[in-house]
DNA sequence: TATTGTTATACTCTATAACTATA
DNA sequence: TATAGTTATAGAGTATAACAATA
């Protein structure tokens, strides 16, 4: 009646999930420490990325962090030349985020690296469920919240 | 150089996992505070699932959690019958854990409606990756920890 | 001396409220 | 009045330190 047989049964989703996800990060931390980056200020340049331009909360929000969060992480990219914030000119309460050169440059140094780790890791898994699991890993990543939750999300 | 072409890239996995197992969590939290069960409540169920006895220290790191984090939880859980908690006799300075016959109940009531949720969402991917991403997925979730993160772990 | 469970404390991360400047 | 950014404050969650009982 509670539909899975016994021979089927496995752990929860989140419970194998979350906890994965906690090592994964785990193992990125050193990396970015190597390049002076804390996990948000990661964060900021993978969201910045293929949008040239932003507003802040914006970019708080497509990233999941709180708009009063970044700031502190935007204040010091900005000190280390590798992001520009500039007040829009069309509406001057606003700033205009984007990447300079450099921060793209650590940014792709740094995703190279992490990404790297990462396949040496997907390597130990036998090639078709390597291939489902990422295919299917990106499917649930790029749903709205919402799907996921079954809530009707924040409207 | 950077070992990706362009056409395959991917976001990182920890990206796409900690969102994804943080909206796993919220979508479990409505079928949890059905139950009165907290999250790490919910954690000791799972944890006391196989093994009948324990020591609240080894179940703890087992659960991911600090020793001094669950004492609440335990006793919590034994104030509402879900599980025993007696002094070993050989050590008493050890408390024996198990499970009540009602708390194996609450855990599989709760742990189906759960998985029920979980199955509709998974149903959304196609049959193949499905599969692969389970199997992947237990597969990384089993290993140790030190083998994602690379460092040599707590010796 | 070392370990189990416990309590008390401190720290980190995150969320909320309040202020300014623009609109 | 409403919004973007900022600052200050409060709260939740987590880790650290210290203690009593037992080994």
């Amino acid at each position: 009646m509670a539909g899975n047989t016994d021979s089927e049964r496995r752990p929860d989703l989140a419970a194998m999930m979350v906890p994965l996800g906690r090592a994964l990060v785990a193992a990125e931390l050193p990396v970015l420490r190597e390049h002076g980056l804390a996990m948000w200020a990661y964060a900021v340049l993978l969201g910045l990325d293929d949008e040239p331009v932003h507003t802040q909360a914006a970019l708080a929000r497509d990233i999941g962090a709180d708009k009063t969060r970044i700031i502190g992480v935007l204040d010091d990219l900005e000190e280390r030349g590798l992001i520009h914030r500039q007040p829009d000119p069309r509406d001057r309460r606003a700033r205009l985020l984007s990447l300079t050169a450099e921060g793209r440059r650590v940014r792709d140094t740094v995703q190279s690296a992490i990404q790297e780790r990462e396949e040496r890791l997907l390597a130990r898994l036998p090639e078709e469920d390597r291939r489902g699991f990422l295919r299917a890993l990106q499917t649930l990543a790029a749903m709205p919240r919402a799907e996921i939750t079954g809530e009707p999300g924040p409207s």
